[in-house]
RNA sequence: GCCCCAGUAGCUCAGGGGAUAGAGCAACGGCCUCCGGAGCCGUGAGCGCAGGUUCGAUUCCUGCCUGGGGCACCA
């Protein structure tokens, strides 16, 4: 049980004891660390209420409080304030329950669920850009998150494959090249096996002809026939969707890879397509939702205790083919087949009110029933300084490739101004200028509170010095370099004994909360809390770096314990790091 | 028009109903014979406006202002 758990509990207990709810227990990290090390604000609530004087009940809590817990001091300050602080020796059992254990104190979750995230959905007509960057790496991160919660977790990449932008690139590439078989309804096959595009081709296809079918409305129809016979499974049009598939899942996968995000599934709207014609029926003729209007089938979601207008989710486009609502009930379907039993959608806040939408009929029809949580993990825009969009100088898109070199590039020139760095392979380098720009590319973003925009700022995601990813790896570095040093001299972590500086101390204190902190980011689905807290772990160990000259230490077991005080620091760095999706590189 | 998100220091952002609202960057000033200075210590400056709930509101509620976004045959 971690520290503040305990406390809780033992004040809870206290609070019962004087005659209110236990749940006036709660203990806090001190917000005013000079006073005392945790603080309990129960008193002041349960007093009102119970019509008694906070002090006084503040008080007899502090009468009832059992012997369990040594406490250096309690008092009673200010309106009724509990200030609490715990002995030397107590922090340093809980430090040492936490190094011997193998998940640095993280509890198991209770429910344990079985958790899918889907995140990154790329669109397989695209390159990814800058754009897609907020949604996989909060969705790589997340899905990390709950692993180390303890849930069982996969990832699945719901590609976007199966709407009207495959009907636009089909006919794109027929207007372009009308003579390839694909194209001929009469063809029998076998169709070529080498695709007649590179993802590049598509990229370039794809503006050209999004902004065709909008200036043209018989583009559109062209458009919209073509995804309609696609999806009726035309033979022609499958054997170039597969091709398209192939050369974008390539693509991507190198993407991912370099980004540092895995995922579990490799699945897409295209993956669920023999499931969109018996769902549609079943909503129509079983469950009585879905009815035809203007020609489409839509299902009304609309409540009478709405206070917004809600409009009806379209199944099907009136000439019958399938739509993004459609794919996403039929996915959601197989989810619950397969018994996840929480679904996470990484996916811009801009489809609230699609995922609204599909959240109430997968209620309705049972497709989701209530024990199945589904959320909406919304995520802001990425904004250029106009506050708009981001767009570069030439007014397109960043490729996310290209974000990534330039990060890497900036990483490799301040490794050049960094002596120490001289003398390592090339190779070694290479990797390190990666690992550190990434570093900072996913720090910087993920430190941003998810729901909310923010501005684009290269130097924000090239800068390496205070509050960003390369100085939490640094610390890393550093922590990893004084272990190697202690081996090398024979020297071995022992017992955690009670720490006598001040910052030593509150290292200590600052690792405790580690399993509240993962509880509290779980809670709120926000990888910020980690980014925060690591943040603090990385400046709280640079202050007793700097207080504390552990390879130097004359007391062997003063020594001792410092060296298992650094590498459980090292321990939750790296799992924080890792959470984050953030390497830690051997040296830098 | 309706709905969602946001407005906190010069800039970029945190902030869980509690005491004196925090970081980073930028500016200025210190540390540096010592485990890696991508470091440590210090200085200045702030909750859009108006109400409400509460012993207590940056936090919850209402209204307004400002910015971004969404509102059936795109995803």
């Amino acid at each position: 049980m971690s520290l503040l758990t305990d406390l809780s509990e033992q004040f809870g207990d206290a609070f019962e004891a004087a005659g209110v709810d236990s749940a006036a227990g709660l203990v806090l990290p001190s917000q005013r660390p000079e006073l005392a090390q945790f603080q309990c604000n129960g008193a002041l609530g349960a007093a009102k209420k119970a019509g008694r004087n906070p002090r006084d009940l503040a008080q007899e809590v502090l009468d009832s409080l059992g012997d369990r817990t040594p406490f250096a001091s309690l008092d009673i300050a200010g309106p009724g304030f509990l200030n609490i602080t715990v002995t030397d020796e107590y922090l340093a059992h809980y430090a040492q329950s936490m190094e011997d254990g193998d998940r640095c104190g993280i509890g198991t979750p209770d429910p344990k669920h079985k958790v899918i995230v889907d995140y990154g959905g790329p669109n397989m007509s695209k390159s990814m850009h800058v754009g897609h960057l907020r949604a996989s790496i909060i969705g790589e991160s997340l899905k990390r998150l709950f692993r180390v919660a303890g849930h069982d977790v996969d990832g699945d990449i719901h590609m976007g494959d199966w709407g009207m932008p495959i009907g636009q690139l089909i006919i794109e590439l027929e207007r372009r090249q009308p003579e390839l078989s694909y194209f001929d309804a009469d063809f029998t096959g076998p169709y070529p096996a080498e695709s007649p595009v590179t993802l590049d081709d598509l990229s370039e296809m794809y503006p050209i002809i999004v902004e065709g079918c909008r200036s043209e409305p018989e583009l559109g129809e062209r458009a919209r026939q073509a995804t309609f016979d696609l999806q009726n499974g035309r033979a022609g049009y499958l054997a170039l969707w597969q091709h398209y598939h192939n050369v974008s899942v390539t693509e991507q996968k190198k993407d991912f890879a370099q980004l540092g995000v895995e995922f579990d599934l490799w699945r897409g709207e295209s993956t669920v397509h023999d499931r969109l014609a018996p769902l549609v029926d079943r909503l129509i003729n079983e469950d009585d939702l879905a009815v035809e209007s203007d020609g489409a089938i839509v299902v009304h979601v609309e409540q009478p205790d709405d206070k917004k207008e809600m409009p009806p989710l379209l199944l099907t486009r009136s000439d019958g083919s399938y739509l993004y609502s459609t794919t996403d009930l039929a996915t959601l379907d197989q989810r619950v087949e397969e018994s996840y039993d929480l679904v996470l959608y990484v996916v811009d806040a801009r489809q609230g009110l699609h995922f609204e939408q599909v959240f109430r009929v997968a209620r309705k029809s049972g497709i989701a029933p209530e024990p199945v949580g589904l959320e909406h993990i919304a995520f802001g825009t990425v904004n250029g300084p106009d506050g708009t969009p981001f767009k570069t100088r030439e007014g397109g898109v960043l490729r996310l490739a290209d974000l990534m070199e330039i990060v890497t590039d900036a990483a490799r020139e301040r490794l050049d101004e960094a002596a120490i760095a001289q003398d390592y392979p090339t190779e070694e380098r290479d990797r390190i200028a990666r690992q550190v720009g990434l570093g900072a590319l996913k720090f910087g973003d993920l430190s941003n509170h998810r729901t909310s925009n923010y501005i684009f700022d290269l130097d924000r995601f090239t800068s390496f010095e205070g509050k960003t990813g390369p100085y939490l790896q640094y610390g890393a570095v550093r922590i990893q370099s004084i272990l190697r040093r202690a081996a090398d001299a024979g020297l071995e972590p022992g017992p955690i004994i009670a720490p006598v500086v001040d910052q030593e101390r509150g290292l200590i204190l600052r690792l405790l909360r580690l399993p509240e902190v993962i509880d509290r980011a779980v809670e709120v689905r926000a990888p910020n809390v980690l980014t925060e807290y690591a943040y603090e772990v990385a400046t709280d160990f640079s202050r007793f770096y700097e207080a504390c000259h552990i390879l130097r230490e004359e007391d062997p077991d003063r020594q001792a314990s410092w060296l298992a005080l650094v590498d459980l620091t090292l321990r939750v760095m790296r799992l924080l790091l890792d959470t984050l999706g953030i390497e830690v590189p051997e040296r830098m």
